[in-house]
DNA sequence: AGCATAATTGTGAACGCTCGCAAGCTGGTA
DNA sequence: TACCAGCTTGCGAGCGTTCACAATTATGCT
């Protein structure tokens, strides 16, 4: 009983199907090629336990000699689920929030899922709105959220998607949604913990922008750790200078410190770029690095292990990162309380670092 | 004449949508709180001429009062397009391929269309099968796709892919695709012409891994500038060396180059990781850029404005790239001919040239 | 006024799939 | 032999939209 003739039964005597244009084979095609019926099929394909193991076989036979693949519209039109996970990306960088989205496309992939991706280009809070529109109006069954700064955050959680969301951010988020990024300011620790080790007591800080989150963070590391405890960043520390993430920021950043009656003895810039800035200073300024100053980067981007001299850094393992976003998203897809959790950084030695002169 | 009335016409007394699990509204709910047919609430959602002014305003204000949106499923499934393109990317590395991609999606949302990403981590060739199968089972309307290599070049055409396909390649397509790509070799040239401006004779090339597009026409560039005419890259040239992109082989490979008879005057590597690489060498062996040696890389990657010295290179404007990719998609699914173009490079000169000593 | 033409609206079917339920078949037990 | 349970299969409806076509209404012209 195929769909055709259930057709033709009705209709003037021709269907869309009996012109030229030839559609994709169909569940009908392959029930009818197998003598089954439709409801067969279609649990042949969605693996049901209940068909009989005679009938699987010859049904998935069928369905590889008719090459039938089946059409999501039509599945997500009647279970109301997309198969699409969409991904917003607020980046105007490349290193960082895209990093996050390569690592989590294979995880993505691997479980059936589509990867919607959308605004990547900038990072006003006042698109979010509109890309959580798209995503709607897309139907996907899950969000990420990859953000980097607290506003992105709210507007997100204004906006109260109705659907399994996931952050990637260091911000705060409600109890209601999962959270997951490298623990930023445990890293900024780190860095500090191996220079006091050094005998390096006057550390400076090249601060990223104000109101981003991975700058904030790493700046509260090296506060606390400067400072002992600390709840804050001490804005007018002697010891700290501020940047924008570009390498020309950690230059001035860097000429600014030396300028000042008290000449650190380290270095800590919030990410590589402006640390490469900060070498390219104490280069120009006649200093030598690691002898009269150590210097230490964050990220460990593509060629920093060839600078002059060869930084110290902290990687992100954004592969990791996009795994366990994956994962948190799966879970929170099926139901599972949210989850809130840091991915532990590890710290990268080179040649930028070395005892306190 | 209500769908859900409908329904209890006919069904045993009771229907998935009376459970409470509330659906979105539907073209229904609209039709039958504006007083119209469905067909008249489909033609103003699509734009469709024939509608009355006054028709059109009523139906739009019942619209937004309910907060309908359209079922892309269902679309999709009447109509057999999905509004969806899928962009591969085969990468190894973040700088390039992913800045396209970066580029392309607020062009396709603004026309409508979502993105789907896929393959972003590796480029064999072996994963162009499953991933073109990817999107044809997702049903998307067009393909981008960013390939490095001939060979995944090849094994996209292979699949013959029955859908509109744009290429961002520097490679060889076949007449019946569009390919576009910023035009290495052509930017290869203008590093050459620049350095022989300058007085340089023996400019060393340190190439990037053999069988990359984009290092293949680089290299050629370099080699047809070296040699006057060239069809191909000269092997075992004394001024060539070898390297896989990474800043780690463009120090070994100037550590190469310097250990031979005849030293270069500068060196031109193919990416600017290796020229950083090239600074490093040069500077571990006591020679200074530019009085001793020039350096110029290819990309303008994020900090080499401030490399010890600031790098001269060529920008890849990865923006326009994804702009002009998106517009000869467009013109693609249009059913127009396809193009085969190349964008324009430009040089971009820092503090790493000066004349031939 | 009367008719041809254009503009606007409506009707029924179809897109390909999964859902709820019911019916058929097998084998074992009373 | 008769009956029940469990495994397998099939039926009919419906998901929300657009398509082709038909029907209606408004408009222009003689």
């Amino acid at each position: 009983m195929n769909a055709r003739k259930l057709v033709s039964r009705n209709s003037p005597g021709y269907t869309r199907a009996m012109l030229q244009r030839r559609r994709p084979p169909t569940i009908a095609d392959v029930a009818r090629e197998a003598g089954v019926s439709l409801q067969t099929v279609s649990r042949v394909v969605n693996q049901h336990p209940s068909v009989a193991q005679a009938t699987r076989t010859r049904v998935n036979q069928v369905i590889d000699h008719l090459g039938y693949q089946r059409n999501p519209a039509a599945r997500a039109l009647v279970t109301g689920r997309s198969q699409t996970i969409g991904v917003m990306v607020s980046s105007t960088t490349l290193s960082g929030p895209s990093g996050v989205l390569l690592a989590i496309e294979p995880h993505a992939r691997a479980a059936h899922y589509w990867l919607s991706v959308a605004g990547l280009a900038h990072h006003d809070a006042e698109l979010v709105g509109p890309i959580l529109q798209h995503f709607r109006q897309q139907g996907v069954d899950g969000i990420i959220v990859v953000a980097q700064t607290q506003a992105v955050l709210d507007a997100v959680m204004a906006q109260g998607p109705n659907l399994p969301l996931v952050f990637v951010s260091s911000g705060q988020v409600g109890g209601q949604f999962s959270r997951i990024d490298i623990d930023q300011r445990a890293g900024a620790r780190m860095v500090m913990t191996m220079l006091h080790g050094l005998g390096h007591d006057r550390i400076a800080h090249i601060r990223g922008p104000v109101g981003d989150l991975h700058a904030d963070a790493r700046a509260l590391g090296w506060a606390e750790s400067l400072l002992g405890k600390a709840n804050q960043v001490p804005h007018g520390h002697p010891l700290l200078a501020l940047g924008d993430w570009s390498a020309m920021s950690g230059y001035q950043a860097t000429l600014a410190l030396l300028s000042r009656p008290e000449r650190p003895s380290a270095i800590f810039a919030a990410n590589d770029r402006m640390a490469i800035g900060a070498l390219r200073a104490l280069h120009d300024r006649g200093l030598s690095v690691p002898a009269d100053m150590s210097v230490i980067g964050f990220d460990d981007i593509e060629g920093v292990d060839c600078a002059i001299p060869p930084l110290t850094t902290i990687p992100q393992d954004q592969s990791a990162l996009g795994a366990k976003a994956m994962d948190l998203l799966n879970a929170a897809m099926a139901g599972l309380a949210p989850v809130d959790a840091w991915l532990e950084p590890n710290l990268l030695v080179r040649a930028s670092v070395g005892v306190a002169h």
